[in-house]
DNA sequence: CACTTTCCTGACCGATCGGCCAGTCTCTGA
DNA sequence: TCAGAGACTGGCCGATCGGTCAGGAAAGTG
């Protein structure tokens, strides 16, 4: 579809449609010759620049892996109360960043969990459910939890609104979702 | 696996193991020999049974689709007031009746879409999304509304514990989530 | 000019996909 | 007893899957 115009390099083309296709039709739901028909060139140049399908996808999904690890880091150190707020933001920045990316790694974690790329993926998911949680344990914090958590990531790939004002609904209703006291005030 | 013993038909079988296996897999990543094998019968069974792969998908979220367009009718008449919290009750039990197929249609819905089984589908959701809005049209309540929508049903499928404590956490982060007045008390 | 490297491709491979069909069971009713 | 119906299966089909390979076009480099 796009002619090399020597400024997109036919492997940065190969990851923005493979994380598109990824992201719409799943990961089992795309073939290689989709992306190539898409990209504008032959299967085989995709086995050229990437060892397999799966490695397409692992380095598609790294930067975006690797962030959510900065975050959990970040956010180990803070206490309870401040924890909650640190990462919904940071979390919310993170999807923003990375639309397509998150989808594909959210919704294809059951599937990706047994390939050894992704094992360190869950104790990641489960440390931001946690935090989101703010570090409770209550059934009732935790489920909710996991619905902004799940429900963030899924909602963002196709809103088509401006960041800035995504980015100000998502925080204001993760927010209230995981609110626990009901006495807080903004 | 199972064995006819005389009370389920293999018939009945096909479709709860493709159930699970479409919502653990996806569509896409589950292939009728993994069904039959998990049944304990012959791929070429599953088509003595049903026209197609695709008509097990159809016969399987039927029930759960219909529904849903039950409650959405339900929802209609209701005024803007009351039609929020009907739909977050109506909706979490309707979940949680069917927690295999709503994470079936939900998360295939995009690819669902061209087929003409499921043309009806979007709009439902898209009526249930503006009943949970309050049938507000402000993008945040709208947005909030769909991250409610969608969290419930992904969260729901691998969830294990009771109905009554999930039926009952669902329902209290739909309530907070989707609060717009911040002077509204239970 | 020749030589190497980079990028890319058509042709091909074995495996698996969804689907089809002839035929084999078992059970039932006349 | 036997004909027919329903349940089920092995074997096969064409298409498509992810992946391999030998080689060509283009661009430096000496």
């Amino acid at each position: 579809m796009l002619r090399a115009m020597a400024r997109v390099s036919t492997r940065d083309e190969i990851l923005r449609v493979a994380a598109e296709q990824f992201a719409h039709f799943g990961y089992k739901g795309t073939s290689l010759q989709d992306i190539a028909a898409e990209v504008g060139c032959s299967k085989a140049t995709l086995l050229y620049h990437f060892a397999g399908k799966d490695a397409i996808l692992a380095e598609l999904t790294a930067p975006a892996a690797r962030e959510l690890a900065d975050l959990v880091a970040r956010l180990a150190p803070l206490d309870d109360t401040a924890v909650q707020a640190a990462a919904i933001e940071g979390f919310v920045d993170l999807v923003l960043r990375h639309r397509r990316e998150a989808k594909v790694i959210y919704g294809g974690i059951p599937q990706f969990l047994q390939e050894p790329a992704f094992a360190d993926l869950l104790p990641l998911t489960d440390a931001l459910c946690a935090a989101f949680a703010g570090r409770s344990t209550e059934p009732a914090a935790c489920i909710a939890a996991e619905v902004v958590l799940s429900g963030i990531v899924t909602v963002v790939i196709d809103e088509e609104r401006e960041p800035a004002e995504l980015r100000a609904a998502l925080v204001g209703v993760a927010r209230r979702a995981l609110l626990t006291r009901p006495d807080d005030k903004d």
